[in-house]
DNA sequence: TGATTAGTGTGATATACATCACTCGATACT
DNA sequence: AGTATCGAGTGATGTATATCACACTAATCA
C-alpha cells in the first residue's frame, strides 16, 4: 500500500527511495469501518487522507438537517474538509466510510514539514491542488448548464465504477436532485 | 500598479526587494478596452491574467448558445481559462472585459521558470489555488443547498462592490438563474 | 441628435423537479 | 429465523423557476 502512495504521487513527480522514504515518514496508515467517521462537523479537523483502498463520502448538512455529498473519494484519491484543515478551524462537514477503508492521514503539522523538507512534495501538491480546483469548475459548470439527468448520465459515463459501490439516493444528493427524481431517470 | 501585485503575493509570503523585481520581470502589463477579448473559445490560451484595476468576466457558452458566467475577475484577482492553460490545450471558455482593464500577464512557460526560480512563489500560488479550491467548493455547496433568491442574496452581501458593477442579466447567469426570475427577486 | 442596442421589469404559461405517501424487496442485526 | 432498517420504485400533487412576449428606459454610436 505504500507502493500505491508512491506511484500516486509519481504520476505527478519523479522521486528516489530516499524521497519516498521520507515523504511516507510523515503519513500514518490507519483503517476505519463501515460507517465510521474520520471528521465530524463542529470538530477540528487533524488530517487529510489519501485514501488507499475503500470509498469515503464528505457530508455537508443544512439547517434543516437535509445532507448534501460534496464529493466522494475513492482509491487514489483524497479527502477531507479543506477549509477547517487548512485553518484550523472547525469542520462544517463531516466525512465518513461507506465501505471499510484503508487511508494515509497527513496532519497539518506534517504537510507543513514536508513542504519544506521536500520541494517536489509542494509541486506535487500544487498540481494536485490545480486537477482538483478545475474538477470543482467542471462541476459548477455542470451544475450551470445541465439539467438533472443529463449530469446523472455524465457522471454514468465518467465514474461507472462508482455507481456501483454509492446507493443511488447518494448519487441523487451529490447531483444535487431528490431521489425520487433520479429513480425516474432509468425511463 | 507594480506596488499592487506586491501587496497581493505578499499577503500570502513575504518578499525582498529582489525577490519581487525577479517576479515581476515574469509578467507583462497589458490594458484592454471593454468589451475586448483576452481569451477566445478555440483558439490557444498563452496567459493567466492578475487583474490590476477593471472587470474580466469568464464565460461557457453551451451547444445551445446560451452564456453561463464562470466567474469575474475583479481587482486583485486571477483569471484565466485554467484548463487550457496549464494543459496548453484550446480554450473552451472566453474571458472579455467588463470595463476597462489593466493585467499583468503571466506566460505558462514564465509561470515555470517563475516557480523554479523562486520557491515562494510556488508557495503563494500554491495557497491562491487553494483559496480558489475553496471558494469552488462553497459556490457547488451554495448551488446545491440554497434556491435562486437566497444565492443572489448571498452575492449580495458578499460581493456589495461588483452587484454595482455587473449588470443583472450577468449575475443573473452567474446564480444560474434566469434573469427575469433575478429580476422578481426585489420583492 | 436621432437611431440602435443593452439592460430591465412584468404578465401568462409551461415544465423540471421537490415533496408526500405508500409499497416492496434486500440487508443487517440479535 | 424473525424483525428492523435501508435502498429503491412510483403515483399524486405542489412549487420554484424557465420560457415567451411585450414594454420601457438608459446607454451607445453613427
Amino acid at each position: 500500500m505504500e507502493e500505491k502512495l508512491r506511484e500516486h504521487i509519481q504520476k505527478r513527480v519523479p522521486l528516489t527511495d530516499d524521497e519516498f522514504a521520507f515523504v511516507l515518514a510523515h503519513f500514518t496508515p490507519k483503517k476505519y469501518k463501515k460507517h465510521q467517521f474520520l471528521i465530524q462537523e463542529g470538530e477540528l479537523v487533524s488530517y487529510s487522507y489519501y485514501v488507499v483502498s475503500g470509498l469515503l463520502k464528505l457530508v455537508y448538512s443544512d439547517e434543516s438537517g437535509k445532507q448534501h455529498i460534496v464529493s466522494f473519494a475513492m482509491e487514489d484519491w483524497w479527502e477531507t474538509d479543506f477549509q477547517a484543515y487548512f485553518t484550523q478551524t472547525k469542520a462544517t462537514m463531516s466525512v465518513d466510510c461507506l465501505e471499510d477503508t484503508v487511508v494515509f492521514c497527513l496532519s497539518l503539522e506534517n504537510y507543513h514539514k514536508l513542504c519544506a523538507g521536500l520541494q517536489k512534495f509542494e509541486r506535487f501538491f500544487l498540481q494536485l491542488t490545480i486537477s482538483g480546483s478545475m474538477a470543482a469548475q467542471r462541476r459548477i459548470l455542470s451544475l450551470l448548464t445541465t439539467q438533472a439527468k443529463e449530469r446523472y448520465e455524465q457522471l454514468l459515463s465518467q465514474y461507472p465504477a462508482l455507481i456501483q459501490r454509492v446507493p443511488k439516493t447518494l448519487l441523487a444528493s451529490y447531483l444535487g436532485v431528490s431521489r425520487e427524481t433520479l429513480s425516474r431517470f432509468t425511463d
